[in-house]
DNA sequence: TTGCGTGCAAAGGTTTTGCATGGCA
DNA sequence: TGCCATGCAAAACCTTTGCACGCAA
């Protein structure tokens, strides 16, 4: 990989996303988030720099808004295994951590062959709220 | 719902769709195959008649294929619940039935609240031959 | 005949790329 | 000084929409 400069415009980015560890926030939510702050940095920029920072492992990408924005997530180095819940309803996404999801990759791997990786793993359906809202 | 009319587009669309049951084939795609057996329609139409076939539940939309275009899958009414599974390696999705994975709805609802769409979710990870192809 | 369906082109959105300039080392 | 990173604008990409015409009923 080519050399990495340490840029105050990179730095703003990472620091936005390890503030805002946990969430999921789209490449327009990151360019209006610095904005506000006085760190304006184009929007090509905020690609490459997440691009790279994909690729050093930092930051994950999710692009489960069906032809939306992608969402990007910080991703820190001892962040434990977790699942993603997606709600088809209100959009939202949660983590979910659960013994008995944590034993599934190795499930599969025996009987069906496939190396899961929970990280990038996203369960569709609609969470408490929505359904109660929609439901009754 | 408004009336539908039957058209040798749509019924075009529809036959490639049942032929190919189990694939999952981009709008690009279905529109090449089309035009290469002579039934060349236009793309706009192509994304309506989905669009349609999506309400009345004869196709299913998945747009995991980051940021790019998304694929449409004939869904049969018989068809039995099954999660996909996507590898990251070579981006071939394919279907998976599990008994573990039967009971995983019911343990997500009882226990965490959320009502998880099997047939909306997609586990990602590397199939048995990328596996094989790099790790060794 | 009625009005939905189609096709073309243009618009909409996100993401990528080209190129000159600016900034890190 | 060398060279990567940035910013702007333009391009590329998939998808949606407007509008006139064609075709099913």
């Amino acid at each position: 990989m080519a050399q990495a400069y340490k840029t105050k415009q990179r730095a703003a980015i990472e620091a936005l996303l390890k503030e805002q560890a946990g969430k999921h926030l789209t490449a327009d939510e990151i360019s209006q988030a610095l904005q506000q702050r006085g760190c304006a940095v184009g929007k090509a920029t905020i690609y490459r720099c997440l691009e790279r920072m994909i690729e050093q492992g930092l930051v994950k990408r999710y692009a489960f808004n069906e032809g939306d924005s992608a969402s990007y997530e910080y991703h820190a180095d001892t962040a434990k295994v977790c699942y993603h819940l997606k709600c088809c309803g209100c959009g939202e996404m949660t983590h979910l951590e659960c013994e008995l999801l944590d034993s599934l990759p190795e499930h599969i791997l025996e009987h069906h062959g496939f190396t899961l990786d929970a990280a990038q793993t996203v369960l569709m359906g609609q969470c408490e709220k929505c359904r109660l809202a929609k439901g009754e």
